[in-house]
Parts: structure tokens; C-alpha cells; sequence
DNA sequence: CATATGATCGAAACCGATTTCGATTATTGC
DNA sequence: GCAATAATCGAAATCGGTTTCGATCATATG
């Protein structure tokens, strides 16, 4: 049978407001009562309702999760899942479910706002590799405490992490350098990518940082991330008869798609190209040869992110940023350096 | 400022329950007053608060879905990740939005039902792979409608979707076949997985149901999904002195495991062994060989649990269970059959 | 022993919606 | 023009909790 809290009360013999007192913690009621209703409690497996207890608080325990930019695709990204996982793994810990708004065109479908205030969402964590919608400005705007992953939120209640592009960019170079290329060349998406935009601004400082020229016909776009566009940037760079000794690519699949090019028209990578990809997908081990690449800290973006948010829920922080190390993780790609 | 009913009611000078009668298409209010009413809740943004509406009406609009098996697992897992996406999608058109539970140590880990209970889901979706645990048992039995992905739920309330693994099995067996190949072996994971359980069982009988021999020296397996995994049991079998000729794995990375094996030890994938891996996971398109698997159709799975869930939440069916179509997907790791 | 103090508990208002049912007004038929 | 009927609207109870504040009772103090 479905319980509530008066059903608790009269079997227990106490008012209503004992036993919310014993379900929130309260000091004023003896040891001896709250024995008798916790005991009750177990035996009828009552649990109260969260509805009535968002109504009468105005605190859900939900954090609302939101996907902008194009329909569901981040969904099944690897990156943007991991660092959910790991968001949504800290957020448990720290006493907060997950609620995902569909944002199908059924109703108030960009109206993020709305949706946070009709379902009294405590926070929301937005994930988005694109620029900023107008739905998105009016959340980051507003009084609810809001969480970016890799997109850039500036509110009075919000904040966000992301990957240190120029770090990123930064390890690449080096990397390189290391094995005594010095005519670089990147493969990237399309301009209206922000995190192609970060990491190719990161590369392009990181040469001048190591005293190297950048030559503008080196660095080639694609329409987005996925490996045909790797395959179509490569193959015009080959084409243009004028190729890098090294290359870096926005994305393993951009990178993938560079080797299968290089392939087809009997260069060797590393020997002839050496490419290094970003983002460590799991194809990456076991491609040929295995994929030279950037990893982000997926997991602890996930965990910094819960936490800011907590803070910002709690009013212990104002907001602000975090921005993770990222990890160069050597495989095949580049040679060993020591075979030269 | 933020507003509620009664403040709407104010404004346009009417009562509250009109407004509601309003917001829920009642046919008694006059059309005048109704676009009053109408301009002045556009005008303010006003969105009812869904606590109070679920409170009233107990319906949350909400599914509440489920990771059973171990910790967050299944969320980083392709397959599942793909269902989920198009579940999510099929349920957003349907006007639910998705709660995920926290399967943290925090408070009722376990209790689905509990939990169910306290967010007044309406429906909830559960995800696994592994065997029923009691706390999933709770729920199946439960009046709460639930649909289990890969997870045979029999209760009233209940139903299921999954693939369809003695076709998986057969098409596997009878692409080997035209291509000549007689002497098949597998390579699983544990005894404890009912996935890898049911398609060994649909192999075995697809084998016999062509009039092959089987042979148990030729089926091994591994620890769990993984490539280490498939390198092993695919060391093991090499070692053994007895190989197959073609070789059906449970999973695309245990195919991957065998792949490296089988080249380490000098052998040709396909000419001296094929493979055919399952699931059809990214990597496949990028090793080398290509992988041969089969696809399993995950949209079509979450479309069909979105509206198994969906009548079984509106009374409109008894559950029961939907099994999809496989596809083989032919790459290289089983050869063309016309380069013989 | 009378009084002050602290411990324990409950009555009632409130959160923001829904829904029933009766009241009022407008419309129709004759 | 009047009764019957239909259209329109609102008062109030309800959902299941929280929280304030006052009442009651036991204990401590002088």
C-alpha cells in the first residue's frame, strides 16, 4: 500500500509535523519517539514524495542536463559521455539525481530557462561544443547556477571547465619538436567550432613559442570532425604537392582519416607524415599504426565540474573556471623518436 | 520575477481555476477570456511548476532509467548509450523527459522501486546486461510500467526489447558458410553474461540447424567484453595446435583481441582464419583488416521500448516483448567469397 | 514550594497546482 | 415573456510534504 507522511503519523501516534522533524534531522524530538516512527518507517518502506517536498522547499535535489547545439549528437560523442559519467558518478555522492530535458521540437523546445524553473532544477550543466545560443545566454544570465563543459559560461552564478587548449597545443609542438620536425602542419573543422578555434589558436602560439614558422598552407579545414573530412583536408594538402612532416589534427577521426589518405597514396606514418590526433577515442588503439594522441582528463573535468556546481547550488563560490591538464599519449603515430 | 498560478489568475482578473482549466485544454472557458489569459501567461513566461502539477495529478512525466549491473558501466558502452539516445529521443516526442538515478552508495542505492516511488515516475526503462538482481526483480513485479533493453522482464506491467540473437547466430553462421568455410569456432565472455550466453546458444543451434559438426575445442572465452580478452582466448586456442577456420566472437573488441593474436602469431586475417565480430562498434571501420560484424539495429530498439513503455503507461497493452532485426555488416575480416 | 527554564510536540498556514460541483449568466424553444 | 437548457466561471477541497510558533510537560533553581 502507497504511504504518506499522515499514514506514518497516525500508525506512530504522533502529528504530521514529528514525523517530517525525524525525516529532516530536527533536535526537538526525543530519542525514545524517534526509535517508534523510524521503526515504522522500515517496516511500510515509505518513502516521501519528492514533489511535495519540492513544493514545500524549493529544492528538487535534480540537476538539469542539457545537450544545445545540434540535436542529441553529444549524446553518443565519447567525449561528452565520459565526462557525464563521471559528472553524474560525483553528483550521486554528493545527493543529486540527473534529469535530462529532451529538447524534441514538442514543446518550449530551446526554452532551457523555462524548463530548469518548471522542473525546480537546483543547477544544470550544460554541454555543448558550439557557440552560444540565445536559450543557452538567457539560463547563463539568470539566477540558476549553471555549469559549462567546454563552452564558455560568464554569468554571476555560473561557470564552467575545459581542457587547456594551449596546453593542448602546447605538448603537440613539443612533442615534435622532440623528434626534430619542425615544418608543422593541423588539420581542423569548420570555423564555427570553438574548440577547433581554441586548439588551432593554441597550435599556431605553441610554434611561435618554439621559435618556429607557421606556414598558412599547412593548415587545412574540414567540414566537421568525422574521419571523411580528415580524409578530404589530407587529400587536397597532398594534392597542393607542398606536405608538413608532421601534422595535428583536432580530432583522432580527422586523424584517421589523414592516415587513410596518406595511405592511399603510398606515404607511411610515420616515416613519410607524422600525426598525432586529440581526444583519445578507443579506435585509436587499434588502428594501424596505433594513434599517437592528446588525452583529456574527462573524469576529472566531470568531478571539477560537480563540484563547482555544488558550490554554486551552496553559495560557497562565485563562479568562475577550471581548466584541466591534458595528457600526450604516445603510440604509433609519431615513431619513437629513437629509431632515427 | 517568478510567477504561479494565482498570480496569472490576478492578473487576467479570473480565478485559478480557470487558468488551470486553461493550461489543460477544459472545454468551459469561454474563447475570449481564454487568449485574456493566454496573452498574459506569454507576456510573463510563466511555466506551471511540475512538482505541483505531479502532486495534484500524480503523473510526473517522467521515466525514470536505470543502469542495473555494475556501476555506470552501460554508460560509456556504445550499444547501450545508442538505444538510450533514441529512446530518448522517441520519449521526448511523446512529451517525457528522463530521469536518471544515481546508483551511488549515497542513500537506497538499490531500492529502484523506492526510488520510482519518490519521483512519481511514470514509466521507467532498465538497462543491463547482466542477470536480474532482487532489487530489479522488486520493480518488474511492481505496477510500475518498466521495459527492460536486453533484459527479459516478464512482469504485468512489464516488457522487453533485444535483439534477435538466433538470428545473429544464423546469419553469422550462414554468411561463413557460403564462403565455404565448415569448421567454426567462438570465443565468448564469462559463463554469468546472458548476452554472450544467448548468442553461443543461437550459434550452437545455427551450426546444427546447417548440418555442420561443432566442435567444443574450437569455443573459448574471456574474462569480460574486452580486446585483452579476445587475445587471450584467442592465444589460447593458437597454443591449443587445433584452429577453426572462421571464428565468430561475442563482441567487436574480443574479434579486435583476436585479430592482434592471430597477426602476432604470422597467421592472415582472412585467409588463414575469418572473423566476425558483433555489434558493429566505430572502431570497426578502422582497423585493419576491417571488421565483418553484425549491427545490431539500436534505433529501432529504442524507438519500440519508447512506445512499448508509452502504452504500457496508457494502459493500451499487456507487454510482452519486441525482438529486432539484426544486419551483417561486411567489411574485410572475412574476405570477399569472390577473391576464392 | 513556586517559578524559571528547557525539552518535546502539535496546530495550522503554506507551497502551486487540479478537479468537483454548484452558482451565475446567456441562450434557446415554445 | 418565461421556463428549460447550455455555457461559463469560481469556491474550496485536495495532493504530501515543511516550518513557525505556541502549548504542554518535566526538570532545575532559589
Amino acid at each position: 500500500m502507497q504511504m504518506n507522511i499522515k499514514k506514518i503519523a497516525e500508525m506512530a501516534g504522533v502529528s504530521v509535523s514529528t514525523v517530517s522533524k525525524i525525516m529532516n534531522n530536527y533536535s526537538d524530538v526525543s530519542e525514545k519517539t524517534k526509535r517508534r516512527v523510524l521503526d515504522i518507517i522500515e517496516q511500510t518502506g515509505y518513502t516521501p514524495s519528492s514533489s511535495a517536498k519540492t513544493l514545500a522547499t524549493k529544492k528538487s535535489n535534480l540537476i538539469g542536463v542539457i545537450f544545445a547545439g545540434e540535436l542529441n549528437v553529444e549524446f553518443t560523442h565519447p567525449f561528452f559521455v565520459e565526462v557525464l559519467n563521471s559528472f553524474k558518478k560525483q553528483m550521486g555522492v554528493l545527493g543529486y539525481d540527473l534529469i535530462f530535458f529532451s529538447n524534441e521540437k514538442f514543446i518550449n523546445s530551446g526554452d532551457y530557462y523555462s524548463r530548469c524553473l518548471h522542473f525546480h532544477v537546483d543547477g544544470c550543466v550544460i554541454i555543448s561544443g558550439q557557440q552560444m545560443e540565445p536559450a543557452i545566454q538567457e539560463l547563463d544570465r539568470s539566477h540558476i547556477p549553471c555549469i559549462g563543459v567546454d563552452l564558455e559560461l560568464t554569468g554571476k552564478k555560473s561557470g564552467y571547465v575545459m581542457s587547456d587548449n594551449y596546453q593542448i597545443a602546447s605538448k603537440v609542438v613539443e612533442h615534435f619538436y622532440l623528434l626534430g620536425h619542425r615544418e608543422l602542419g593541423f588539420i581542423g573543422s569548420t570555423a564555427d567550432s570553438d574548440i577547433s578555434n581554441r586548439r588551432e589558436a593554441g597550435y599556431v602560439s605553441a610554434i611561435a613559442g618554439f621559435g618556429l614558422v607557421m606556414n598558412p598552407q599547412w593548415f587545412v579545414h574540414g567540414d566537421d570532425f568525422f574521419e571523411p573530412s580528415g580524409y578530404a583536408a589530407m587529400s587536397s594538402l597532398i594534392h597542393s604537392g607542398d606536405l608538413p612532416k608532421a601534422i595535428f589534427a583536432a580530432s583522432d577521426l580527422l586523424a584517421l582519416g589523414a592516415v587513410r589518405a596518406l595511405k592511399e597514396q603510398g606515404l607511411r606514418v610515420p616515416e613519410d607524415v607524422a600525426i598525432i590526433g586529440c581526444d583519445d577515442i578507443e579506435a585509436c588503439q587499434y588502428t594501424s599504426p596505433t594513434l599517437t594522441t592528446i588525452r583529456q582528463n574527462k573524469e576529472r573535468l566531470g568531478v571539477l565540474a560537480a563540484h563547482m556546481l555544488f558550490d554554486l547550488i551552496n553559495n560557497q563560490s562565485e563562479g568562475g573556471s577550471f581548466v584541466v591538464e591534458p595528457a600526450l599519449i604516445v603510440r604509433e603515430s609519431c615513431g619513437s623518436g629513437l629509431s632515427r
